[in-house]
RNA sequence: GCCGAAGUGGCGGAAUGGCAGACGCGAUGGACUCAAAAUCCAUUGUCCUCAACGGCGUGUGGGUUCGAGUCCCACCUUCGGCACCA
């Protein structure tokens, strides 16, 4: 019974391809080169999950349309394997993570495999793989070893560096302590993001709202020593380089908002110490312009002069308020965004251009580590220094001029403002400075201080250093290795691995458990840590690196995965680079994306490869959310209408009194539409809530690619999470959907294959015979779409093009092979495993992957007669049937011959028409 | 609060400023069948009790245009991102 079975055909094609290496990937320098990459998985134990093979068909689907249409086509997959879901397993069971991580790729690869993707898998990658990490630790080495050169603006091999006269004559440790503080990578004693619960420190990219991003932890500050990478040197070269690059606006703003340039000028104050010194007070503003309104200053808890300039009696009111803000966790701090909160120092200082005396206070709201730690507070222009100043009544000063306008909205005066203008205008009460604007004044001020040594211009950006050591186990250990005194205390030099003593691989250990300390679980490995070398004891580096750290470069690995003596061949480096199209979820926008630019640029810099940006073009695949569920609600047994009832997926509570009240999942039968709302059919005054939600574990609405594979087969899957919507749109997952591509994927069977008949053989309905002129032009319509669509990535509307096909040859008698075989080469991509099956029934004996695209043949596209509709006064009234091409002035005419039209038209004139030639006519009448 | 994206049938969605709802799901009717499944055919935005090259219809209100889902202005809703960065 030989009816559409994938489960037959679909394994059968896969191990053809795997076996015969059909997408093993040759360097051919005859064909243009076309690299297209996933973003590699982190293989967790719960396996694939249907977002994974979303982003995976659309670029499998791309790599084998390209490879047709005459493509060197580099497609590769790999692991992001280190991370903490295997280290947590192995603190529960004792399990070493290198056998968590081999079951769950393995898993991975089946699953991946199952679904027929044209990977070259001889050039799979796997992070925790020794031979990979070797590669990784270089590269860290190379960080290590290159200093930023600022004019230049190009990093440089440390040798290179030029050594201060005076630290040079100071002796070896100067130099090398001022050589240390130079690298991309350093360690620094500095507040970090310490999480408890994970017992690793964070990057500041890795905590959102003072919780972790894995797992929703909570997160502290606390000062500590430990690994940076000096990104910062770099976070010009990241936003101006963004403008090279075909990624999404939306992801070029988050990173240039993550980077958070902004231009101003650093101006100092002077502070009157309360033991009768002065102190510059440095601050950091982007609006010199408003410096005569800076009626109060405001430093960080943290600053280093807070304890100088603290009076006596105001000396239990700081050290009680430091103490406060320092067992903040973040979180807290965020929370407590609504009030601000400071205390008095009893210090002055003295406005540089007014001469103005001037408090120095105390406030959380400034923060320590950005810009100089310390504010010049300017409450009449700045929304939080107003806040602030009407909190603890200081004195506001307006130093520029509103618009009358906002002055009547706010209901301010220029002497009493209601809130902040933050905008900008004339400048006023500032001395010489009146009557300029203030992108002027700005200018002139900071010249103006520049001459007397005050002040300077100044950029700053968001973006902190990247804090790049974990204490955990599950990681790359670091090629570092610190040097031990007698005692057995670290000297402070470091000696980095020499590239022979690579890779250092991680020791074994008995006991992964964090000690909820920050002090890093390879500690135990006592042995290992120990070294001695030329007559020296060495202590190795206990940290590991961020899971990042392999994700920064493994793209470039791919193209030369198994090489011993590099991290890649540059010939091969410069054939393949820079991905041409690079696919992957929008929540690696900021992370991921910009940590491997940096690294890039580096490896850029020291020469290592040939482009300033790895991703030439970007796309994210939008969220695939669970079943659309409808949800009903009921208070003691009684219906409650959803409009009365606060709910987002969790316990839904009444709006009113926040009660809890019960949840009723509802089937599509129980409801139906009323209006903008849904409604229960019994009941119709009762509204129901109706959403799809993210797939989660504990909403049990995750889909598992293989039972979708098992009921409906891999080329089904393929092509409904195609067929869903728009790649980059979050959209709600359907089973009956799948049915539905898997039904049109039936009817092309049967368009080949007699489904009554004993065995798989060619339909006798397939014949040699020439395809009717009707055919020919939908044919090559639909080769012409689809191929548009590939171009442009449309894949749902290839498919409907290629159903419509279908459809049309569904009902005809005979199905000539004409009209059959470049149907099936398009279908390839989309459908991989069915259509090679039914190419070699069609008597080919060598698999479709490098058959030459089809192309559109323009003459064939063409119509005889079109139908056109004509439209009078705007409505449609009447259609006529043409020629197609005809002119205007024809279309006008057969127009006006039509008995409807000129029904229309008695008793009127016309005004005008509007012809649009094989669209539409459109008769204005007067 | 700020920034960005999106609002189109019962549902997913389609439409270079030119016939809104392609394609698919669902639904209804029919054919095949002893029956069912599968398949095939037809209908399916809505209202006027039926039909119409009738009216209405792309979140709401305005505007530009011969013509607006598409362009402009204002607003509403949903989803993402940012949120004391001076």
């Amino acid at each position: 019974m030989p009816s559409y079975l994938p489960a037959s055909i679909e394994p059968k094609w896969q191990a053809h391809w795997v076996s015969n290496k059909i997408f093993k990937t040759v360097t051919d320098t005859s064909k243009p080169k076309y690299y297209i990459l996933d973003m590699f998985p982190y293989p967790s134990g719960s396996g694939l999950h249907v977002g994974h093979p979303e982003g995976y068909t659309a670029t499998d689907i791309l790599a084998r349309y390209k490879r047709m249409a005459g493509f060197n086509v580099l497609h590769p997959m790999g692991w992001d394997a280190f991370g903490l879901p295997a280290e947590q397993f192995a603190i529960q069971t004792g399990t070493h993570p290198r056998v968590t991580t081999e079951t769950n790729i393995n898993n991975f690869r089946r699953q991946i495999q199952s679904l027929g993707f044209s990977y070259d898998w001889d050039r799979e990658v796997d992070t925790t793989d020794p031979h990979y990490y070797k590669w990784t630790q270089w590269i860290f080495l190379l960080l290590y070893g290159t200093w930023y050169d600022a004019q230049a603006k190009k990093g440089r091999p440390i040798a290179e560096l030029p050594i201060p006269a005076e630290t040079a004559a100071a002796g070896d440790n100067a130099i090398r302590e001022y050589t240390d503080s130079k690298r991309l990578a350093f360690q620094a004693e500095i507040p970090v993001n310490w999480c408890a619960t994970l017992g690793t420190v964070l990057a500041n990219e890795e905590v959102i709202d003072g919780k972790s991003e894995r797992g929703n932890h909570p997160v502290v500050r606390i000062p500590l020593k430990q690994w940076q990478l000096r990104i910062t040197e770099y976070a010009e070269r990241l936003i101006d380089d963004l403008d090279m690059v075909e990624w999404p606006d939306s992801v070029k703003k988050m990173q240039r908002e993550w980077i958070g340039k902004s231009e101003g000028a650093e101006v100092d104050f002077t502070a009157e110490l309360p033991s009768g010194g002065r102190e510059a007070l440095r601050v950091f503003t982007t609006r010199p312009d408003t410096l005569f309104g800076a009626t109060y200053m405001v430093l960080s808890p943290e600053h280093q002069l807070v304890d100088a300039l603290t009076t006596a009696p105001q000396k239990d009111a700081v050290a009680t308020y430091r103490e406060l803000t320092s067992r903040k966790s973040d979180l807290e701090r965020t929370d407590l965004a609504k009030t601000k909160t400071g205390v008095f120092t009893g210090s002055f200082a003295i406005n540089p251009v007014s001469g103005g005396k001037i408090p120095i206070w105390i406030a959380d709201y400034v923060l320590s580590g950005y810009g100089t730690g310390a504010i010049m507070a300017v409450p009449a222009h700045d929304e939080r220094d107003f806040e602030f100043a009407k909190t603890f009544d200081l004195p506001i000063i307006t130093v520029v001029k509103p618009t009358d306008a906002w002055l009547a909205k706010t209901g301010s005066t220029l002497d009493a403002l209601t809130e902040a203008y933050s905008e900008t205008g004339e400048v006023i009460h500032s001395g010489d400075f009146n009557g300029l604007d203030s992108l002027v004044c700005k200018a002139k001020i900071t010249e103006w201080l520049a001459a007397r040594g005050l002040g300077k211009k100044r950029i700053n950006y968001k973006l902190r250093d990247w804090l790049f050591s974990r204490q955990r186990y599950w990681g790359e250990p670091f090629p570092l290795l610190h040097e031990l005194d007698e005692a057995g205390n670290p000297t402070g030099r470091i000696e980095p691995l020499e590239v022979t003593d690579l890779p250092l691989m991680l020791p074994k250990l008995e006991d992964y458990k964090p000690s909820g300390r920050p002090e890093p679980p390879l500690g135990k490995a006592t042995e290992w840590a120990t070294v001695k070398k030329n007559g020296k004891t060495y202590r190795r580096e206990l940290n590991t690196m961020p899971q990042w750290a392999g994700s920064c470069w493994y793209y470039l690995r791919y193209i030369d995965p198994k090489n011993p003596n590099a991290f890649l061949d540059p010939a091969e480096e410069n054939r393949w680079m820079p991905v041409d199209l690079y696919v992957g979820g929008a929540e690696h926008a900021v992370l991921h994306l910009l940590y491997s630019r940096f690294w890039h640029k580096v490896l850029f810099d020291r020469g290592h490869v040939s482009q300033a940006e790895p991703f030439q073009k970007l796309v994210n695949q939008g969220m695939i959310l669970g079943e659309m569920e409808y949800t009903g609600f009921k208070d003691s047994n009684a219906w409650v209408s959803a409009k009365d009832v606060e709910f987002d997926g969790g316990t839904p509570r009444l709006k009113k009194g926040q009660k809890e009240i019960e949840k009723v999942t509802l089937t599509e039968e129980l409801i139906e539409k009323k209006g903008e709302f849904f409604v229960l059919r019994e009941k119709p005054e009762i509204r129901v809530d109706s959403r799809a939600y993210k797939m989660s574990k504990s909403r049990g609405n995750v889909i598992n690619p293989d039972d979708v594979v098992e009921q409906f087969g891999a080329d089904s899957l393929r092509l409904y999470e195609m067929f869903m919507g728009p790649l980059e749109a979050t959209k709600p997952w359907s089973m009956r959907g799948v049915e539905g591509v898997f039904r049109f994927l039936g009817r092309v069977w049967r368009l080949f294959i007699e489904d009554r008949a004993e065995a798989v053989a060619l339909s006798p309905a397939v014949t040699n015979d020439p395809a009717d002129k009707e055919t020919l032009r939908l044919l090559h319509k639909t080769i012409q779409k689809v191929t548009d669509d590939l171009d442009g990535m449309r894949f749902n509307t290839a498919i409907s093009a290629m159903m419509e096909y279908a459809n049309h040859l569904t009902p005809m008698a005979t199905k000539p092979k004409e009209a059959l075989e470049p149907f099936v080469l398009i279908l390839a991509p989309f459908a991989p495993h069915l259509a090679e099956e039914l190419w070699s029934l069609l008597g080919q004996t060598k698999t479709l992957a490098y058959e030459p695209w089809p192309k559109a043949d323009p003459a064939l596209l063409v119509a005889d007669s079109i139908e056109i509709p004509v439209q009078i006064a705007g409505k449609v009234r009447a259609r006529i049937t043409v020629p197609a091409g005809l002119s205007q002035e024809a279309l006008q005419a057969a127009a006006l011959a039509d008995p409807k039209v000129q029904a229309q038209l008695e008793g009127k004139t016309i005004k005008k028409a509007i012809i649009v030639p094989d669209k539409m006519v459109n008769l204005v009448i007067g």
